[in-house]
DNA sequence: AACGTTACCGCAAACGTTTGCAATTCATAA
DNA sequence: TTATGAATTGCAAACGTTTGCGGTAACGTT
């Protein structure tokens, strides 16, 4: 009953009349030892329910194997399908995970990087939080592990960045609306200027300009909170103009909901008076009626490569500083919210 | 630029001619020690920007602080509300938490703890997978670790439970749709007798039995996967009876909205005709149209509790077996799918 | 017979920390 | 003066593992 005894290799060594050392290395297949030896040894070490003590292993190799990841907020579900994706990566290569969030607060974001090089992280995957100013912080521990940064990412940050091909897939989103006869195409975005903002609504100006659309700011909103309640307040103001918009291309699916339940609201046709289109895949794009049209993120993707370019850099460091920006690639899931009747 | 070196014991040591032992002892504050002598050394420690090797330190007196949780699926949005819940606690309380998923694959969770242990977690918090039969595993593991069970749990393991109070939260949500003047009450169900379902139908047959309404069994409807489609199926159902229900409760938000997508098909009026109250207030419940009435589980409260008393067990270890069940309250949140309009 | 080689194994140090015990100093009481 | 005790500090062991290096035995080679 005794709570919590592991077993040794000193004590196998004993059982054994072998030294410890013999016993380490043959565990460790190690070459010099015999192999019938070797079974022996495994063969009471399997008997005796032997494992070894992580944390001495770590304690002498300064290796923990173990990564830790850093996000604004955990329930966030594109975040969470991200995590899952980093989970099963590291499994695989046999590395254990810890979590924090920082809660879209900087200084909770620094004292999480913090304790986790404290704890003895050999890296850290990384979603910056909302307002990241202060890069300093961020750079001091960069110094000291290797960083990999995925969704929010900051170029201020000398590591490699695993982002979505933000442009090019708002670009595809606003494209399909121009190939469904859209025309008057408004964009609901971000008033600050962060990094996926930035990205997609450049998306939607090539758009535009490769189709040869003329370029309206009126129909160009933006908000400081890119949430339902915001899209519907922007979508009010849409739909008060003397000359409405023909489609709604919102860079979040959230604020796209909120743009479905203020047309719904108003008994605007969805989509053939007004088309919308979100993106991110959330839960939500199915449940809402009608089904929204958005663009697809891999978050388990994402979640996986950050994982490999980490261990990458983990298990063969250099010195120079490595800048790579990978891209993954997104499709368009077309539903309801923008299907032709 | 030395990537990764961590000031030692050694190094304040010999800077300031003190033993390690006394260097260590300054910083821990033991009384022993001289007041002067603590400033020094503390001081000197922050200057040279020194933070104890944790894994040295948990080597040493094999306390790990790192509580390990393993769930079914992290990307499920009440699971991540509860994991925010536990990192928040475990925060609070110095503890680290590692996490892995178990995908509702009993063997992966059986491996899960497992390595868990393996890696010295000093304790864990576990959701049990869908259909966890072999109970053995983790009573093996509860043998060398205190575990803490939350949401799913299961009775055959005896340790401290974290559920919600399923039974009255259903009596409650019936109750609400009698009140409103509903008697034909159907409920949507799992085929499989989870603990949850089981306890969500006992409260679903004591509101009905408290309020003297029959009990039909042609309305009980049950199915093995407890989803959006299937909760669309079965109203199709209900809705081809000669006498219609003119209420449904569905245990869980997603066969709810399934339910409420089948009757907007059939613009069944809601909830005139018939109204709706699901069972977990997921983010989607607020999507669909109408709003959707449901159980609030305070996934945050769920998991800062279990942190608590796994914490409890693990700082004042007792040989007793504990078998608590601790009942956390849920509210109704009534919306529009069972607002009289 | 002397030496080199091979195959196998053990000794002991090291990782950074904590802690029981011994050692030292100094002041105070006998 | 000596004994006693309190206040500080240091010594060294211990936690479990890995690993460089040295050792031993057996065997083959000259």
């Amino acid at each position: 009953m005794s709570k919590r005894h592991n077993t040794t290799l000193k004590e196998l060594a004993k059982e054994l009349n072998l030294s410890i050392s013999t016993v380490s290395r043959a565990l460790n297949d190690h070459p010099d030892i015999n192999a019938t030896t070797k079974q022996n040894v495994k063969d009471l070490a399997r008997r005796m329910n032997y494992s070894p003590n992580l944390f001495a292993r770590s304690f002498r190799s300064q290796k923990t194997n173990i990564i830790g990841v850093v996000v604004p907020n955990i329930s966030h579900y594109f975040t969470s399908t991200i995590l899952k994706g980093i989970l099963e990566e590291a499994e695989i290569q046999g590395y254990r995970i810890i979590i924090s969030e920082s809660n879209n607060n900087e200084a909770k974001q620094t004292e999480m990087l913090n304790t986790m090089t404290q704890f003895g992280v050999d890296g850290i995957l990384m979603s910056l939080s909302r307002r990241t100013t202060k890069v300093d912080d961020v750079l001091q521990t960069l110094n000291r592990v290797p960083i990999v940064l995925f969704d929010k990412v900051s170029q201020k940050i000398p590591c490699t960045q695993i982002v979505i091909d933000e442009e090019q897939a708002a670009f595809n989103a606003v494209e399909h609306l121009i190939e469904l006869g859209k025309e008057r195409i408004a964009i609901i975005k971000e008033t600050e200027n962060s990094y996926n903002s930035e990205k997609r609504y450049a998306g939607y100006l090539r758009a535009l300009e490769h189709h040869g659309i003329k370029i309206r700011q009126k129909i160009i909103l933006s908000t400081e909170d890119i949430s339902l309640i915001h899209g519907r307040r922007l979508t009010n103001i849409l739909l008060s103009m003397k000359k409405r918009p023909d489609a709604i291309f919102a860079i979040t699916d959230n604020a796209a909901i909120g743009a479905i339940k203020a047309l719904n609201k108003f008994k605007v046709k969805i989509p053939e008076e007004i088309a919308v289109v979100g993106f991110s895949n959330s839960a939500n794009s199915k449940i809402i009626q009608p089904e929204l049209t958005t663009v697809d993120q891999p978050g388990d993707k994402i979640g996986r490569t950050s994982v490999k370019y980490l261990i990458e850099e983990i298990e063969n460091p250099s010195n120079d500083v490595i800048t790579k920006t990978v891209e993954i690639k997104t499709t368009l899931v077309v539903r309801d919210s923008s299907l032709r009747a």
